[in-house]
DNA sequence: TATGCACCGTGTAGCAACTACAAGGTCAAG
DNA sequence: CTTGACCTTGTAGTTGCTACACGGTGCATA
């Protein structure tokens, strides 16, 4: 399998499956005569695993992480229970920050019953106080 | 004020002053004899409407918006709105990403209830579907 | 057989918004 | 007069890609 058809099938773009295999987030593909990569299931497996992980948040050191883990049938799970947590937690963290936020710039919207930017309770507001 | 006040006083690290300064989001600031940057009152008002701006989520460009429309006190007020509207938009599109990501690694941790990484339903998902 | 076009490879540079040095200058206290 | 905290400039690193430019390859069509 080509490149083009690799990327096509997972939705990556082909320089992000290089990107990955220069980190060695991938592991390196066959080549052709002609120096063209060849992929094969595996790669296909693989790049699959790192595209979701990305997806649900995991930065490219947890999939690193993530990746050895899954390579040990044998283990405990713990430690890829304690990466999930971990990511939840984040996830978590960011979500009550944006709900701060959304709280604070709707009521910059309700504030503002001028019409001139002299008046203007916005300007005005990120002029003072600081966040939450 | 030198450099290191100023950054104590917003809780801005002076290399952010510095880039903020280079950037041209902050006037330059005047110079002692012995070149050290001397900030007035106004850099101080500035910079606190910058990082505020900021804190609430708003990329650099659109600060330099803020700042621009900030600074014409007759004009109408319709463009901040906009640019506050279009922020608290991405801030509602972010949080609603978050809540599913939320699920789906709740999910994934309710789901594991092997100990052995070969059995372990979390890697397994990784591999198989894609995100929502 | 020639040629055109889509594809591929390598290498390098760019994005946002900082952050982290290194190498050297300045200033006040002891 | 030296120590230490502060300051300056310049450069390079961070994260996770993305976007070229330049040249080679492969296949269908004229």
């Amino acid at each position: 399998m080509r490149i083009g058809e690799l990327a096509k099938v997972t939705g990556t773009k082909a320089e992000t499956i290089r990107y990955y295999e220069r980190e060695g987030i991938l592991p390196a593909a066959d080549r052709t005569d002609s120096n063209y990569c060849d992929y094969s299931g595996n790669h296909l497996a693989a790049l699959t695993f790192v595209r979701r992980a990305r997806q649900l948040g995991f930065s490219m050191a947890q999939v690193r992480e993530l990746l050895a883990l899954s390579h040990h049938d044998d283990n405990p799970c713990e430690d890829v229970d304690r990466l999930v947590q971990q990511q939840l937690a984040e996830v978590e963290r960011k979500i009550s920050d944006l709900m701060a936020l959304r709280e604070e710039l709707g009521r910059m919207l309700r504030s503002c019953q001028a019409n001139k930017i002299g008046e203007c309770q916005i300007i005005g507001s990120l002029g003072r106080h600081s966040v939450v």
